[in-house]
DNA sequence: GCAATAGTGTCTATTAGACAATATGGG
DNA sequence: CCCATATTGTCTAATAGACACTATTGC
C-alpha cells in the first residue's frame, strides 16, 4: 500500500573550490534510511515554514551543514516510488556555488559529518539516487560555464583574472587558453577592475577585480 | 492553517505546428478553482497509479485532451503557498511536441474545451501562474532549437528539408538562411533521406526525409 | 640579468550569414 | 520558355584556438 501523499524533499549540490579543484559537499546521514551513508545535503519540505522548495533547500543547507547561500539554481526534479525506501518521493535538486573562504564545513545538527569531495570520483556509492543527482548538477554547471557564464559566486571578494580562469578550468575539467579567455570576458558587465589595486608576488603584479553585483557585504 | 502535505501536480506545454505557426494546447478548466479559465493541461499526482511525475503528465494529457505523446522534456518545478488557492502546491512542468497530423483536439472527460493558441500572444490571462510556466517552456524549447537541436517530434512521418526549416523558424520566431540551415543539419544522424521518394509540386521535386529513430509506425 | 607570471598581439582554420548560381520539375 | 522551388556553391566577416610577444615585478 502506497502513501496517499508523496515525500517531498529538496537536495542541493553545493560546489566550492579547494586548492583550485572543484569539490562538492557531502553529508553523512545520521538517521534511517541509509544511515551512515554519504549523500547530498537535503531536507523534507515543511509547508508551514518554507515559502517554496528553494527555501527548503536553503534550510537544509543551513541545518545540515551550517552553510547559507544567496543563490540556488534549479537543476531538475526526480520522482518515483523506488528512489527512497520510505515510499513515493519527490526531490527537487538545486546547485549552488560558495567561495572557498566561506567554507565552514561544520557538522550540522542531525548530521554525523560533512566532507568535500571530488564530484567526479566520489569514492563510496552515495545514498538513494544521489549519484545520478550529482551527475545532473555537475553537467548543468558545466554547460553553463561552457556557454560563457562566469562562476562569480565561486570567487572571493577580490580576485585576479587568472584566479577566475582557474575556477572555470576546474569546472570544465580542462585548461583554457589565456588569450581566448580574456577576450571572452573582456566586456563582461559584472566584472570590475579595482582601480589601482594589484596582487603582488614574485612577478608582474596582477590587476585585482571584484564583481559588480552586490553578492556580499 | 496550511496543509501538512502539498498539492503535487504536473503540467504540460504541448506544442504543435498549425499552418506553419507554433501553437500550444490550452484547456478550459471545468472545475474549481479557476473554473472557466484557460490553463495548461495538468493533473494531480496519484502515487498509486503513476510511476513518476512524467507519467502524471502523460496521464493528464491523455485524460484532459485525449492526446498521447512519447517523449516529455522536463522544464522546471514551481512551488509555493500562493500559486494555487487550494494551498501549498508543487507543479513540475514538462513540454512536448506533437506532429500536426496527430492533433485530435478532442475535449477530454473533465475539460470543457481545448484550444490551440499562439504561445506568445495568448489572449486571456491564464489560470494560476500558467503564463509564467508557458514562458519557461517556450524559452527552453527555443534555447534547444537555437542550440542546434532539431524538433523532429514535431514533423510528420515524411517531410522535406524545407518543412523542417519552417518548423525551426516557427519555434525561433525568425527566418533562417536556407544554405546555412542545410549545412548545419547535413550530417544529422537522425535524418534519413527516403531514397527515390520526392515531393512534387509546380517546381523542382524535393527529397523526402524521415527520422531515423522509431518515433512512430 | 633572470625567473615568473601578467597582459597583449598575431596568425589561421573554422564557421555563420548573406547571397548567388544552378537544377528540375509543371505549365 | 517561364515560374517556382530545391539544391549547391561562393564570398566574407567574425570567431576561437594556438601560440608568440611584450611588460613588470622580486630576487
Amino acid at each position: 500500500m502506497q502513501l496517499l501523499f508523496p515525500l517531498v524533499t529538496s537536495d542541493v549540490a553545493l560546489f566550492t573550490l579547494i586548492d583550485q579543484r572543484l569539490r562538492v559537499l557531502l553529508v553523512q546521514r545520521a538517521e534511517e534510511p541509509a544511515m551512515g551513508k554519504w549523500a547530498l545535503p537535503g531536507g523534507i519540505l515543511r509547508p508551514d515554514v518554507d515559502e517554496n522548495l528553494e527555501e527548503t533547500a536553503k534550510r537544509a543547507l543551513s541545518s545540515k551543514a551550517c552553510v547559507s547561500v544567496r543563490q540556488l539554481e534549479q537543476v531538475a526534479t526526480f520522482s518515483g516510488a523506488s528512489r527512497d525506501p520510505r515510499g513515493w518521493s519527490i526531490s527537487t535538486l538545486y546547485y549552488a556555488l560558495l567561495p572557498s573562504d566561506q567554507v565552514p564545513a561544520l557538522a550540522g545538527i542531525r548530521t554525523e559529518a560533512v566532507r568535500w569531495e571530488d564530484p567526479e570520483n566520489h569514492k563510496q556509492p552515495l545514498a538513494f539516487d544521489h549519484a545520478q543527482l550529482l551527475d545532473n548538477a555537475l553537467r548543468q554547471l558545466r554547460d553553463k560555464v561552457a556557454g560563457g557564464a562566469l562562476p562569480l559566486q565561486l570567487m572571493p571578494n577580490k580576485f585576479t583574472l587568472t584566479d577566475l580562469q582557474r575556477a572555470c578550468e576546474a569546472i570544465a575539467g580542462h585548461p583554457y587558453d589565456k588569450g581566448a579567455f580574456r577576450r571572452q570576458i573582456k566586456d563582461h558587465p559584472a566584472l570590475l577592475a579595482i582601480d589601482g589595486e594589484f596582487l603582488r608576488g614574485a612577478q608582474r603584479p596582477a590587476q585585482v577585480y571584484r564583481t559588480a553585483m552586490d553578492f556580499r557585504f
